[in-house]
DNA sequence: CTGAAAGCGCTAACAC
DNA sequence: GTGTTAGCGCTTTCAG
């Protein structure tokens, strides 16, 4: 069964044969040549359909698996898609991941994570590294990269789809939603509830979490009732730890009735935190997360909170990536999903 | 600067140039053979000082980056890791693969995640998607796999290091430390503190969670107080949601004076659920989750838990395989790392 | 619609 | 220590 002319044709013959099925070994078993094989197996250009069957039979009875090695370096292609997230740490970008993953699987391709830690830096050098090995296409997170990076993706090549965030312009393809509209309406939302003394929670301040507090800040103005006091920007990492440290502080500083925390995690600490502060949060406080606070609606009066559609962000820019590293047509290269406020009372 | 007499030797010149600075033009800079370059920039064999310097040099200047495509095709091996973890929304299996990421990066290796989701069809499936990549190595958790899945690891040929789990074997390389010990010892601990009807929650029911079981079971039985009605098994998936409903459950059922939650995500349900429910958690109730409980000690009067060097274990299973990948000896193929039991009481 | 030839860029094997 | 030669397994190009 293993090739047994392999040798028939080398003098020096094997000398680095690896016992690994090849394309040739297939061909002759179907009696074609190797390339009808190839781009019958691939379902490329047009095979007459009884060779695609003999094709594909004689390769399933040999265990044929393509090498992605010799195919990336004679088509120029690797079947690998790099992904590039902040953290690991924030579920969110797992969330984000984890569909991505899923979806680029289904289509045949590998993903390759890379973590930039929000460091510029880090991102650039993650991107040389991941470029070198001419991956088919390459997800990234937002828009706010260094300029060297933006030139090493542009000049690349590598079809690229930018998540969470969106931003109309030719040649750029991202799937999101728009931050600053998403704090907004939550703003809204919070003051159409009766609250006036809003406060803004943020931490790690990065792009999308300033574009949330611009939408914060527009929507208090628009409703007269703007107050920079109660805006708690803290560059540090965000986490549970400091989202409770954050909430004691807001709420002896500050009392507002009631809390816009930038994203999850802080309002997920602040909400565990608050029986041990003895803040016994009043009825006039709410809490908003920016996406789902899973089963902590117990320990306030009422939290409101946007929902994200992360897997179906990480889902549709994986999706749309495959369409563009298969060359087919794009529809829209600028997708926005919705988001929705939820608002849930305690029982 | 680029290739100016590329196409001096071919005939029919330029047929499929890339356009890729190549071995070939370093060499040429460099005025040596391109198996020379080759040689000096992997630092393999002896190469003459001078001549590697010059390579270099060259190498720099020209920007060149070598094509993991033809190199993994040339020399059999590629440059990536294949990690399988069985999920991505449990937090324990995320640090080990961020660990396990950050160290083989520095190690100049690739990883590609792969996502069981505890099922071993899906593990099989994806161990023979990802080993047709020829990873340089493998990196999966625990031994709870089909055998279908062993032989395929065994027939790669590929190194292959486990997490989570130890096993003294020939041939077996693992990182990780005795789940039963573990799940023994904070048993013990509950019990010298006084607790007598200690309840087992735990769900998923993987490998892992069955034997900090055994190890539960065995404490009790040691001290003449194991009762099987106070063993809750729930096959379904863990989350925070199935927390806060074990602990409604059990509080009613059994009225235990502790419970020994099988993992965190359980334990942190049951802690944010308990405000809500009515039960205030009387002095004596210890919840125990398996690893750390970041910033909920808050919620209950006495908060046991172990910690497992989840980090480390990544790490050091990463180390373990770059050595194996390199062809390094190993001093141990199976380390087990520590644990401790940690005691914090409310303030 | 099918095939022959020619590499993709690199490294293993062997000589010198 | 260095170079020569011959591929790794696949796909592209160009002819039929």
């Amino acid at each position: 069964m293993l090739c047994p002319d392999r040798d028939a044709k080398s003098p020096r013959s094997g000398r680095r044969s690896t016992g690994r099925v090849t394309l040739q070994d297939v061909a002759r078993a179907a009696g074609v040549s190797p390339i009808t094989v190839s781009r019958a197996l691939r379902g490329e250009r047009a095979v007459a359909p009884e060779l695609v069957a003999r094709a594909r039979a004689a390769a399933e009875s040999l265990g044929y698996v393509p090498d992605p090695a010799a195919r990336a370096l004679a088509s120029q292609r690797s079947s690998h898609v790099a992904v590039l997230i902040p953290l690991l740490t924030n579920t969110l970008f797992v969330d984000l991941l984890e569909a991505v993953q899923s979806t680029l699987r289904t289509g045949g391709y590998q993903t390759l994570i890379g973590v930039t830690h929000y460091d510029p830096h880090e991102e650039e050098q993650l991107l040389r590294e991941q470029l070198a090995h001419r991956p088919a296409g390459l997800i990234v997170t937002g828009f706010e990269r260094s300029e060297g990076a933006r030139t090493l993706i542009q000049t690349s090549g590598v079809p690229c789809v930018h998540m969470m965030e969106i931003r109309r312009a030719p040649g750029v393809y991202c799937v999101g939603f728009s931050q600053q509209a998403a704090g907004q309406a939550l703003t809204e939302h919070l003051l159409a509830r009766g609250a006036r003394r809003i406060a803004y929670a943020a931490a790690q301040l990065d792009a999308r979490v300033m574009q949330r507090a611009e939408g914060y800040r527009r929507a208090l103005q628009n409703a007269g009732c703007y107050d920079p006091a109660l805006e708690f920007l803290w560059p540090e990492p965000s986490s549970l730890a400091l989202g409770a440290q954050m909430f004691a502080h807001i709420m002896v500083e500050a009392t507002p009735d009631a809390i816009f925390f930038c994203n999850d995690d802080l309002a997920q600490g602040a909400l565990m935190a608050a029986p041990r502060l003895g803040i016994s949060v009043p009825t006039d406080v709410a809490v908003a997360g920016f996406n789902d606070l899973p089963a902590s609606e117990q320990l306030v009066p009422s939290l409101t909170s946007v929902h994200t559609p992360r897997r179906e962000i990480g889902q549709t820019a994986a999706q749309m990536l495959l369409q563009l590293m298969r060359g087919e047509p794009i529809e829209s290269e600028c997708i926005e999903l919705a988001w929705k406020v939820v608002q849930r009372e305690s029982a």
